[in-house]
DNA sequence: TTTCTGACTTTGACAAGCCAAAGTCGCAGT
DNA sequence: ACTGCGACTTTGGCTTGTCAAAGTCAGAAA
């Protein structure tokens, strides 16, 4: 069994990988991802070499084994899970749930997890739109665009919201950004780089590009599924 | 804020007070409560006696300061609801659930664990009868008398059974013995050190002393609430 | 091509917990 | 009062995970 803080790493890893390429994350990057100081992150991810769960190249960086992976799936699927039921069973606000779950993902047995699942209906997406994989390790991500590649004027529908600050989900709640919302990109102003997006009966709010690109959309079109 | 270690220690050492004395917990004792080496124990206890967690006498033994009691008590509580938790909303096995909140009382936020509280209907004894601290740290204990010393042919219900190991737990569940259950005592046998009852519909069981003894129960004369 | 710089690795040290084994104490029994 | 033995404490050592600071490398800049 990885410790909690094997498991971590592993998760860090994983979240790091930009689309799926096998792609080596820098060992800086991947230290201040963790929270420690680049020569606790060399020592770790040696000792995780040994026990075949990354592959680590010195001086390039580090990416998961097909073991590692696996375990980082686990991890994540523990914490949307926790996520959910967090938001959905117990009522918290979903701009705080990361945190929590944090810690509760190195706690819940199998057993546990597998009676959350089912008491949410088997979901598969956490209340940030993020997948949850499933129990054997498949994900099953969402087709999207970040919103400032879009179309202007195309009727579109948040699927997830990439980031997981709570001021920022905050903001994003207040001003009704949250998954499922239907909005259309008024206005892109590449001088001012930002975004100006209409959300359903809302003010039209305007983001700054670094802003909105944490907003994660797809065509609405028809009528599709809504995603919790 | 103490470790999980130190919260372990602390739950131990209030576990083990008889009855409400301010009597010394030996060491020997302790270590193997924890699951430690003695001189483990009596390393860490004098840590915590650093931190005015416990009052620690070389060669007699240690008890809780104030609070250490403290500390110790909102463990339990972490502890108790949320085993009630895994078996009234997840739908658990009462024998299985120690094992569990374990692991999880030391991963519950205090916000989560005041909605799971609620969840329950501020519950006060946990699937076991035990009794579960109010959140600031009173615990209403329900009178109780140990089986073996009750009077025969009279009404009794079950308060409490004051065992984890699941395999103990199991075996109470199968012959109907679980917290509310009304029996009486048919027999008490000096000589084979036995006991025997008869619970509800049930065929009589006859139990050893030492297992008995572990059965809590309180008169059943009128219709004394259910302790669920 | 050489140098410089920033990113990375190495090294030494530390804190928390733990064990094994040696040392010490107190009390029951003579 | 003395002796033993069992319970407790001490000592030395190990592992995990961490930091700070010194050392090294590779690629950008010259």
């Amino acid at each position: 069994m990885p410790t909690s803080t094997v498991e971590n790493y592993l998760k860090q890893i994983y979240i790091d990988q930009p689309t799926d390429e096998a792609t080596m994350m820098p060992m800086g990057r991947l230290a201040s991802a963790v929270g420690v100081t680049p020569g606790t992150a060399t020592a770790m991810i040696k000792t995780m070499t040994e026990s075949d769960l990354v592959v680590y190249e010195p001086r390039t960086g580090v990416r998961l084994s097909p073991e590692g992976e696996s375990l980082a799936l686990q991890v994540l699927r523990r914490h949307r899970l926790v996520e959910l039921w967090l938001v959905e069973i117990l009522g918290l606000d979903w701009s705080e749930v990361h945190e929590e779950a944090e810690v509760l993902e190195h706690a819940i047995s199998d057993k546990v997890l597998a009676r959350i699942d089912a008491l949410l209906g088997h979901p598969t997406v956490d209340p940030h739109g993020d997948p949850i994989p499933t129990a054997d390790g498949d994900v099953v991500a969402r087709a999207h665009t970040s919103l400032p590649r879009c179309e202007t004027d195309k009727p579109l529908r948040i699927v997830r919201i990439a980031d997981q600050d709570p001021e920022f989900l905050t903001y994003a709640d207040q001003n009704g950004l949250v998954p499922g919302a239907r909005l259309i990109v008024e206005r892109r102003d590449r001088i001012a780089d930002a975004v100006t997006i209409r959300v359903g009966g809302h003010d039209p709010i305007t983001l700054g590009t670094s802003a909105a690109e944490r907003l994660l959309v797809e065509p609405a079109d028809g009528q599709t599924a809504d995603p919790r």
